[in-house]
DNA sequence: ATAATATTTCGATATTTGTCGAAATATAAA
DNA sequence: TTTATATTTCGACAAATATCGAAATATTAT
């Protein structure tokens, strides 16, 4: 949950995220979309990896990043549930009115 | 979007949220849960209503903080359209069939 | 008016983070 | 086997962040 979000607190890898849901792409091919430096993008590439959001695999001197967004799924639950079960429903008044989603 | 990420950023911020999804509480009330010192806490509920995540209303001395989460529609909306419309969709093929939400 | 309580603001400090250029590593091409 | 290309690792450094104690501000109680 800490990594996720810490992978996710910064506009270059959202935007790297972004770019990955149309094309699977090699570091230096994302790279040429910032305008900061390769080391850089690699550094970001990185913490991706360890929130698991990419994946990357090695074809010849290229390497391939792709996305995975199934470890979203945790943060998605952890703000539903910050929604719902507010505060005001008790056990006798859980009547399920304010389910406007 | 960054402010939001920036605020969610924390563990103390998010438990503070769990916190006040409970029930709304004064500055001192949420500080007394945490291991930190009340300045430091202070400083957590300002970022969090910078994001807006939080509302906070002076009450005599007191000074009363609500959760906001209408504010995280925003995240969610981003990490759906993350998950949905991937790569191997085209317009041709757009067929709908990996709705597996 | 004075004292007590609640909260925030102010400096200061240690840690984390983003960035860079240079060097290291790995693969492909000549 | 050199040479070129792709990527990462390594140090270094500046900026951002979390934390603290002390002081400032505001409200309540005596």
């Amino acid at each position: 949950m800490n990594i996720l979000f810490k992978a996710l607190n910064d506009p270059i890898r959202r935007q790297i995220l972004e770019i990955l849901k149309e094309k699977d792409l090699t570091a230096g091919d994302i790279a040429e979309r910032f305008e900061v430096g390769k080391p850089t993008i690699s550094h970001h590439l990185d913490l991706l990896r360890q929130a698991d959001l990419v994946s990357s695999v090695k074809d010849g001197q290229f390497v391939l990043y792709s996305i995975n967004t199934t470890v979203l799924d945790e943060i998605l639950k952890w703000m539903i549930g910050l929604q719902g079960e507010s505060k005001a429903e008790t056990k006798s008044d859980n009547s399920l009115i304010n389910n406007n989603l």
